[in-house]
DNA sequence: TAGCGCTCGGACAACGTTGTCACAATAGCG
DNA sequence: CGCTATTGTGACAACGTTGTCCGAGCGCTA
């Protein structure tokens, strides 16, 4: 700045003001300072910048499990617009359900003083944050509730859709369910399963342990768990999946054999009309999901001081899947 | 760190030496500083830190066309936890194709100084990040080259995967196939339609532009085209999409006809092993892609100054897709 | 023409940290 | 016991920028 203002022939103070277009410079001198930036290619170190104003980063962070599953990257390409529609950089990490990873990207983003947080929360602890909001960052928790921790919360009504889902299992007729699960470690999966059970009781139907299986990591375990099932003697007439990997790997054991059995599953997924089984699904907005809690993120950046509120999003059940040719 | 100073009974340097693990101190006077450390809540501030030593920025900057897209996703995944490995922070953002806010987004990511980039490019032009390049930033172009700007780039050979791709259409027999693609603006897309017409002259089939058709922008646009084309009289028996939205929507048309055109798609994509339609990709590692541009990056950061290289990375042809039962 | 207010430019300090250097205290040596 | 090394500690300036404040220069009025 100051070879700037050499070459201009103007205190360095001009040339800040020129930089931040602040008034009270002669046009004439704007051009000069100008001209000078052009030519040195200038650039104001937005770091040195903000120490001195303290001005915030512009920066929010965002905590997501894992980038690559296309729910996330649908919650990160929403937030990414939002975040530029208010002239933010966003700061992107995994925590690959880690719940000491999760920690550690916390602290690390903290450190680096962004505006506010979204953190889709794999721990059940976050009490460590607490200084942090204290201290004036504003955070927002998606899809799962944060632990130990009063704090604004966007989620979808995971119970309320999966008893939905169950009962319309109910009222077709099927009393023997097969309900496949990830881990119950995971507060979608809990209270998925809780909303599931919820509607067994209404329907007279007794929750049987044998036809609930979790630990299911993906697709193949869950075929393999589907054809066990389906060997029994009394196999399942409907399966429920509870999210949305296991249910194409319930999908493909189910065309692979040519069963008839009913398939409920939580998640809606790209392509789901087009695979080869008719299935229901429970689906949700995740765009919506995502916009609510950043825009609620960035109007905590503006000043919202009011006290934390807890958005949960409807589910919906949507038929899907090609009827067998 | 005054405060933390006064607090310990320590000068405010011998703070900063505990702060960052310097030498030389007695252990009982770290012993003080850290629990006035914990005491006070203090973190030090990064920004003026690096302001002072001329420290890296420890963060890299991806830009991408859309940040939901899988194949993006996939890309950001794999970028971000290569990051994390290098204890490096992560800022995404999306172009969304636009020239005007890639060049916008580029500067604005240089301008928080990264300390590198990894560029999907959207314009094609990109002169205006040699200035930058040559202060110093390096910055990896990948899945596009860079416009105007000789530069680290990491490619898939789009153009040998389309020919050889084509050339099995052609083995098989098939003399008129229809080709389906996306915008001409893009570089990709261009370079497999190079491919395809590289496969046609040595089989002695002219490159007839009725049966080639782009501005092709999703499934149900695809799905009209291929209709249209199935109508003809001289209705192609093979169809050659150039992305995997395309593919999408020729499949659910031919599927839908019971048609029994062979088809050939451009990009893998999730579940291609369960739609309903028998069919060959040209498949490629996305993950492979991004895992070399990024290391590729950080050893430039290391300080790698050699010749910038290009990389190709290879594809391959696999049959996927279910039979019709 | 003196006095007044208004505009604009520049000197200076400060943001929070660390590199440099100097000095004090201790240990090691002849 | 005095000398030099070595270690531990602190004063100071500097990183690049901006807020504060003062005063120079201007035009206007009485």
């Amino acid at each position: 700045m100051a070879d700037v203002a050499a070459r201009a022939g103007v205190s360095l103070k001009t040339v800040s003001r020129v930089v931040n277009n602040a008034p009270h410079v002669q046009p004439e001198l704007v051009e000069r300072v100008l001209a000078a930036v052009a030519e040195l290619g200038f650039r104001r170190n937005p770091q040195a910048s903000s120490l001195r104003s303290g001005q915030p980063s512009a920066t929010i962070g965002l905590l997501i499990e894992e980038i690559a599953n296309p729910f996330y990257a649908t919650i990160a390409g929403v937030v990414a617009e939002i975040a530029r529609q208010n002239d933010t950089m966003l700061i992107i990490a995994s925590s690959e359900e880690d719940p000491d990873r999760e920690q550690q990207l916390l602290r690390e983003m903290c450190t680096r003083r962004v505006d506010g947080l979204l953190v889709v929360p794999a721990g059940d602890d976050h009490a460590f944050l607490r200084a942090e909001i204290e201290l004036g960052t504003p955070m927002v928790f998606l899809d799962r509730p944060a632990g130990g921790l009063i704090a604004d919360t966007v989620l979808l009504d995971n119970r309320g859709g999966a008893r939905d889902g169950m009962r319309r299992l109910l009222e077709a007729g099927h009393r023997r369910i097969g309900i496949l699960l990830d881990s119950l470690g995971v507060y979608t999966m809990r209270e998925r399963l809780d909303g599931a059970q919820d509607a067994l009781a209404p329907a007279g139907v007794p929750y049987d342990t044998r036809l609930v299986r979790d630990g299911i990591r993906g697709p193949s375990a869950a075929a393999r768990v589907v054809s066990e099932m389906l060997d029994r003697p009394d196999a399942p007439t409907a399966f429920f999946s509870l999210n949305n990997r296991i249910t194409l790997g319930v999908i493909e054991e189910l065309h692979r054999r040519g069963s008839d059995a009913a398939l409920l599953g939580f998640d809606d997924f790209d392509m789901a009309g087009l695979v080869p089984y008719p299935l229901t699904v429970i689906a949700y907005d995740t765009r919506e999901l995502a916009r609510a809690a950043a825009e609620l993120l960035f109007r905590r950046i503006e000043g919202d001081r009011s006290w934390p509120r807890t958005v949960v999003l409807p589910t919906e059940l949507v038929a899907r899947g090609l009827a067998p040719r």
